[in-house]
RNA sequence: GGGCGCUUAGCUCAGUUGGUCAGAGCAUCUCCCUUACAAGGAGAGGGUCGGGGGUUCGAGUCCCUCAGCGCCCACCA
């Protein structure tokens, strides 16, 4: 306990706190807790390669509030923190400021000293090192900026126990993304397969449907003649890719089109490369889309790769993985005309191609008409810049219901079980899931990632066994197969006949993410502490990434626990500017976080968060911190205002009437708080705590002071004292997880202990089966008669200090009472000298104020 | 094309099972330097609750329909 201080100040109350709060461990779990007493968050973790923005204050100080009520509940609140650090971001940051890249044939070395720290200079080469030194050089420059991101998080209040911090390439976390893939390669849940994928030819790796967006982009339909081979004429096709009729392996139409049925069957040669193709039917060919009759490349999109499967059809891939044509000619070019016309397109970009092909069909007249300029949508890696190409490789799979109708079953019904706030969310989950086509690709072809952790057998003639993975014991993960030898086999078989090869890909950063909960909660590594926290109370997280993040985690669960990962799902909706679109960087509307905090404080910014209903998308409102500043400020002056009426007398009660309903009232407001924020609703806790204070401030507060300074005998001072310390009691605890700086700070004054860990207040403590309905006619009759005389000295343009000469009631008997009850204390506030009581009829309630002549 | 959400005072939004629900804050205007607070306080004005129809004794509150806005998904020759 402190004094109370003689200018109540919010400043230096942050750094105060939060080292106060550290040295007394208020927000360390308790490893003894059993998992009936826990509440446990799967915190989302931050990328580490941005800055922390408003969003991100936005939505933790969501989830803080929630973990602050249940830790005054009483339970062990399990709130770790962790750091996404894995993945592309990164490193290309790495990169750029070491002067390195990544090259996984060249050796380990211990303690290698990296070229440069900061701006290599433009014409320096990178430096090719091994993938262990890569993964060390994104571990030291991403600890910088998680430094930044922990004393921001701090700041802001969040009560994370960051002894349990982890990041998403740390050995704990590589070890169980590792553990749980290998589980789910030995139960059968994932394999491996050669398929066309959709391929980022800039980043040169494999991307997921989960991380794959529409853009519009400009672009041509472009009529092409197919010759018949019989020579009977023509067909023509609309193509906005005529660079990929080298590629063409079919024609396609509806199999009802009467326009195409005669023509199903016979073959056409395609264009400049006289390759024959057949003249295919298919359900998905649209009969009103361009010709009505399209070319099937391999590949084109993903319905080529439908057609391709579904029609057995050769592969004719014409695209590198650069993003060039490659060098040889599929080998159905043949014509010395077609292998011209190749010559001519070999290496160069698809961009240059296409021009090159369109100037060639123009030229041989196959060409028919101009091109016609439309906008399409174009799938886009969510993080790339140039459209998407479809490559055939072998990747790694995690199955999630996109190709086995009773996984998807199993995968919706977890989702049902699942608790949303808000509960439409969970529509976004089942639309998601139910639109799977395919399989969870997850090799990628990067660095900073966790490996694949196989090894495949190299047979005596050099090829590799794709189908006979080596695995390592779980007790050796992490392991990095480029770097370290499966059981069994010496260093020098790397690569060689009868040896084995490292699996050279890693896993996509969501099938580290997806294992959150058991990262978090040390899975295998402290199965006790897992024993504890698992499933998990509660997954705050943005409503953008529940077809990832959500959705990975789920599956995972589901195979490796056979079970939810948590009970509930929070989700927080975005932060708007104040014209309602979307924050970005690019519009140069972003305020940091820190010089927020400097200018409002924390709490008042946490106001403006805990402010929005969950799931809502809120506009960025600097007059709402502003607010939150004044409630801040309110209350430590409210504070210091009742502490000076001296401490309780233990044996008193709140006697009188208008004392006795204020708890009553108050007491409502306890149930309310506590039954929103039992379902997450942070922000109708706030409100009506909110709302309860300002009354509490402005008319309560003010018609008892003149009682409680003694002013009408000990024992209605008495009453007045208890009720106005019992309310500040109450009120700083309900107000604690939202504004958790002032409460503690003015709880400090006066109480023993923090008040995070005081119990949160139950209506039972504030007034016990009283009748609410008689309280709140009690206060509605006494301060509708102080707000009259309020509103008459107003009118009168006079100080409210003015003396009133009489006030004439005219009321009904049960409200004559009521402000009769409450009359000692309306003339204290409104400065009365004498009042006259008349009876009315009901709903004539009226206050004639007269007010004293000036002086 | 499918799904979901939103539409209440100038602005941002509350209105939990239909009955003082027509509200809050900001903004605007008026007044008050009152001894917790002038980076305060006391008051005032302002909305036919998107349009139309229906159920009901009674509907921002339930049903149907139309319109606008937003998001997700699909399509993408």
């Amino acid at each position: 306990m402190s004094a109370v201080p003689d200018k109540p100040s919010l400043e230096g109350i942050e750094s105060r706190w939060i080292g106060e709060w550290d040295a007394a461990g208020i927000h360390a779990f308790d490893r003894t807790a059993t998992r009936d007493n826990v509440f446990a968050v799967d915190t989302p973790p931050p990328t580490v390669s941005g800055s922390l923005h408003m969003g991100h204050v936005f939505s933790y100080t969501h989830t803080d509030t929630v973990a602050r009520f249940w830790r005054m509940r009483g339970r062990d609140v399990f709130y770790p923190m962790g750091w996404d650090d894995n993945g592309l971001p990164t490193e290309r940051r790495v990169q750029n400021y070491f002067g390195v890249s990544c090259d996984p044939s060249v050796p380990y070395v211990a303690g290698l000293e990296p070229p440069f720290r900061g701006d290599p200079p433009k014409d320096h080469k990178p430096v090719p090192v091994s993938r262990p030194n890569f993964i060390e050089l994104c571990e030291e420059l991403t600890a910088e900026d998680e430094k930044v991101f922990e004393d921001l998080f701090r700041r802001l209040g969040l009560s994370v126990d960051w002894s349990l911090l982890y990041s998403t390439i740390d050995a704990r976390s590589r070890r169980a993304s590792q553990r749980a893939f290998l589980r789910n390669l030995a139960r059968g849940e994932a394999y491996t397969r050669e398929a066309p994928t959709l391929w980022d030819v800039d980043f040169q790796t494999a991307v997921a449907q989960a991380e794959l967006e529409d853009r519009e982009r400009p672009g041509a339909y472009h009529t092409v003649a197919f010759a018949r081979t019989d020579e009977s004429g023509e067909i023509l096709i609309d193509t906005t890719r005529p660079v990929l009729i080298p590629a063409c392996v079919a024609l396609v139409a509806h199999p009802d089109d009467e326009r195409y049925k005669p023509l199903f069957g016979t073959t056409v040669r395609t264009p400049l490369f006289g390759v024959e193709v057949p003249v295919l039917a298919h359900e998905l060919a649209q009969p009103d889309k361009g010709t009505g009759i399209a070319m099937i490349c391999t590949f084109g999109d993903l319905t080529d790769v439908i057609w391709w499967r579904e029609l057995n059809l050769p592969v004719r891939a014409i695209i590198g993985r650069d993003g060039r044509i490659v060098a040889d000619a599929p080998e159905a070019i043949v014509s010395t005309e077609g292998l011209a016309a190749w010559a001519s397109v070999t290496g160069r970009s698809i961009n240059q191609a296409q021009t090159a092909i369109v100037g060639m069909l123009r030229e041989s007249g196959d060409l028919r008409g101009e091109p016609r300029a439309i906008v399409h949508p174009v799938k886009f890696y969510e993080k790339g810049d140039r459209p998407l190409e479809i490559v055939t490789s072998r990747k790694w799979y995690i199955r999630n219901g996109g190709r086995d109708t009773d996984l998807r079953e199993a995968l919706l019904a977890r989702g049902e079980s699942l608790v949303w706030h808000p509960d439409h969310m969970r529509h976004r989950y089942s639309n998601w899931v139910e639109g799977l086509n395919g399989d969870w690709l997850v090799s990628r072809q990067r660095w900073f990632g966790v490996p694949v952790p196989v090894w495949y057998p190299v047979l005596a003639d050099g090829s590799v066994d794709h189908d006979a993975p080596i695995v390592p014991d779980e007790s050796r993960l992490p392991v990095d197969p480029l770097v370290d030898v499966p059981e069994g086999f010496d260093p020098s078989a790397r690569d060689a006949p009868g040896g084995f090869t490292g699996d050279p890909d890693v896993l996509d950063t969501w099938a580290t993410s997806s294992l959150t909960p058991q990262i978090a909660g040390m899975w295998g590594d402290d199965d006790d502490l897992f024993s504890r926290v698992y499933p998990y109370d509660v997954r705050p997280q943005g409503h953008d990434i529940i077809r990832t993040w959500l959705f990975s985690t789920v599956v995972r669960a589901h195979f490796e626990h056979g079970s939810l990962p948590w009970r509930n799902a929070a989700l927080s909706g975005w932060i708007l500017d104040p014209d309602r679109k979307k924050m970005s960087k690019s519009k140069g509307n972003v305020v940091t976080p820190i010089d927020l905090f400097d200018r409002y404080g924390s709490d008042a910014v946490r106001y403006w968060a805990a402010g929005a209903r969950p799931g809502i998308d809120t506009a960025f409102s600097e007059d709402q911190m502003k607010v939150g500043r004044k409630l801040a400020v309110k209350l430590l002056n409210v504070t210091k205002f009742v502490l000076g009426f001296g401490e309780a007398d233990p044996t008193a009660r709140p006697v009188e009437p208008l004392d006795a309903a204020m708890l009553t009232r108050l007491s409502g407001v306890v149930d309310e708080a506590t039954r929103a924020f039992e379902e997450y609703d942070y922000a109708r806790a706030l409100e009506r705590t909110e709302a309860f204070f300002w009354w509490f401030c402005d008319d309560y507060v003010e018609l008892v002071k003149g009682r409680a300074y003694g002013g009408h005998g000990d024992v209605a001072a008495a009453s007045a004292r208890a009720a106005l310390l019992r309310a500040l009691s109450t009120v700083q605890r309900l107000l604690a997880p939202m504004l958790p700086f002032v409460t503690e700070e003015t709880w400090s004054w006066w109480q023993e202990g923090s008040v995070h860990r005081a119990p949160w207040p139950t209506a039972d403590e504030t007034a016990a089966g009283a009748d609410t309905d008689a309280a709140e006619e009690l206060i509605a009759a006494i301060c509708g008669t102080i707000a009259a005389i309020r509103r008459a000295k107003t009118e009168a343009k006079v100080s409210q200090r003015a003396r009133v000469e009489t006030v004439a009631i005219t009321a009904t008997p049960a409200e004559l009472d009521a402000v009769r009850a409450g009359w000692t204390d309306i003339a204290d506030a409104g400065s009365v000298d004498a009042v006259s009581w008349h009876e009315g009829p009901a709903g004539s309630l009226a206050v004639d104020v007269t007010l004293a002549p000036a002086d």
